[in-house]
DNA sequence: GCCAACGTTGGC
DNA sequence: GCCAACGTTGGC
């Protein structure tokens, strides 16, 4: 199957880009909406991932990521305690998953949303017509278009 | 801090 | 199954 695209909201305070860059790699951890799941369990190792932080001044797309481990259970859901916690996941059918991501590219520029929403050819895209959902699914044309604004060669 | 646009929960 | 109340996301 082809390599597919999506879309990751971070925020910077909690995870941006210098931190993936410094690590590395990272597991997605905390989605607790069914669609990003959803969304998240159709990745693939090798899709790669326009890397976007929410909440920031201005909130746009900073750089690449790629998937690097499949979906596999998001086991902070079943701990006591913690922030992630969820007591209606169920330890033999758990209800929340994550994927690893790594580091591919930061941008020397953000692409903010604003320049985003204005692009004609981004009409279309998930993140304008609807905003608030985490992970999304991008076209491949989406994809390159942003990296292209991005002056991103990789 | 405000608030629009959702999603979730739970009573009925 | 409906819907009110509440919680969350995220731009501004």
């Amino acid at each position: 199957m082809a390599k597919q695209y999506w879309l990751m909201k971070s925020e910077p305070d909690v995870f941006s880009i210098d931190d993936l860059r410094r690590e590395g790699s990272t597991c997605w951890e905390g989605v607790r909406n069914y669609q990003a799941r959803n969304n998240m369990r159709d990745m693939k190792v090798g899709d790669e991932v326009i890397y976007y932080h929410s909440n920031a001044k201005p909130p746009g797309a900073v750089g690449i990521a790629r998937v690097c481990k499949k979906a596999y259970p998001d086991h902070f859901a079943l701990q006591k305690g913690h922030k992630y916690f969820d007591a209606k996941s169920d330890p033999d059918n758990p209800r929340w998953f994550m994927v690893d991501v790594e580091f591919v590219a930061e941008f020397d520029e953000c692409v903010g949303l604003a320049e985003l929403k204005s692009d004609p050819e981004l009409a279309d895209m998930e993140l304008i017509r609807y905003g608030r959902l985490s992970v999304q699914a991008v076209k491949k044309s989406e994809f390159g278009r942003v990296k292209k604004m991005a002056g991103c060669k990789k």
